[in-house]
DNA sequence: CACGATTGAGTTGTGCACAATTCAATGGGG
DNA sequence: CCCCATTGAATTGTGCACAACTCAATCGTG
């Protein structure tokens, strides 16, 4: 909400190529970043046979008891059916999960996790720790980041709705 | 929507559970942030006709005036080349690079910025200006948000390459 | 000089991400 | 009640990312 527009007219305004510049680090080590990130789940989910985004959908299924929709699981992760469809078919494939149409309403598809996909959990127990002690960050730091990022990310989808659709 | 677990300021004790939500959290987070800038770039780069991997590669050979190997790019966005040799095609075929082989070294590629790539680079200037409005972070926050990114990835990828091959 | 190791691009195969489309099930308004 | 817009998944097509591999050019050492 709060845009600062241009306070100073003649502030101490970082001129174009400055900003610039940043902008260009700022998405190169967001890039690296994630990327980054990929390789180290890349290593530590070997061995479970999941890759990255396969583990975030077992993290979501896992969070509840219940079967939940695709629809559920796209909300949740910020992903379309086009994305998940594939990777849901890779992990039934696996054995991990079943997905079953829905009785009440027949578009639905609800994914189920089967025996084999909750003992999965207990070998997946280990992961995150893992990862806590790759990122090296403290917890003061790995919430600050935290914040800034979703923030981010909640100020670049709301740029975008309204680039696209508005009103 | 999201619940916070524990906002008790007195039991902040990031036991296991804890520190695995956290985890959780910040994958996603950075995740989400990725692919949210990428949205946002994708609108800004359509009217150029380029990706933003693409544009990426385009401002690393905007950069120096003289034609650079493919060896180099590949350092600078850290990516191989399974991932440029076709992207630098397509920029290719879209006119705006041409790669010839080295003189010096046969084995080698060098990929030189046409002039449509020169124009190109003219209509690509108001482009950073539009993801810093998008982005809506402070200089400050910028700055922050890079700073522990880099550090994030120099923890990462220490990690990785402690785990892989090492002797 | 010769030969084996290394280097730099490229190719192949797998998987993720997203736009655009298809199709059946559903639900609302005339 | 019927028609039609909407919804939820899936499919198709393009492009990125990476591992594993091929192949030619180069380098180093005997």
């Amino acid at each position: 909400m709060t845009a600062p527009p241009s306070p100073l007219p003649d502030a101490p305004l970082p001129d174009d190529a400055e900003l610039l510049r940043l902008d260009h680090q700022i998405c190169f080590s967001l890039h690296a970043a994630a990327r980054a990130f990929g390789g180290v789940y890349r290593d530590a989910l070997k061995d479970l046979g999941l890759t990255y985004p396969q583990y975030l959908a077992m993290l979501v299924l896992w969070e509840e008891p219940d079967p939940q929709p695709v629809k559920a699981i796209g909300e949740r992760l910020r992903l379309d059916s086009g994305t998940l469809s594939p990777l849901l078919k890779r992990l039934e494939a696996a054995g991990l999960v079943v997905r079953e149409r829905s009785a009440e309403d027949e578009r639905s598809v609800v994914v189920r996790v089967t025996d084999a996909g909750e003992e999965l959990r207990e070998r997946a127990l280990p992961v995150p720790r893992r990862i806590v002690a790759a990122s090296g960050l403290s917890l003061q730091d790995a919430f600050t980041l935290r914040g800034l990022l979703e923030r981010l990310t909640e100020n670049l989808d709301a740029s975008q709705a309204g680039q696209a659709g508005e009103r």
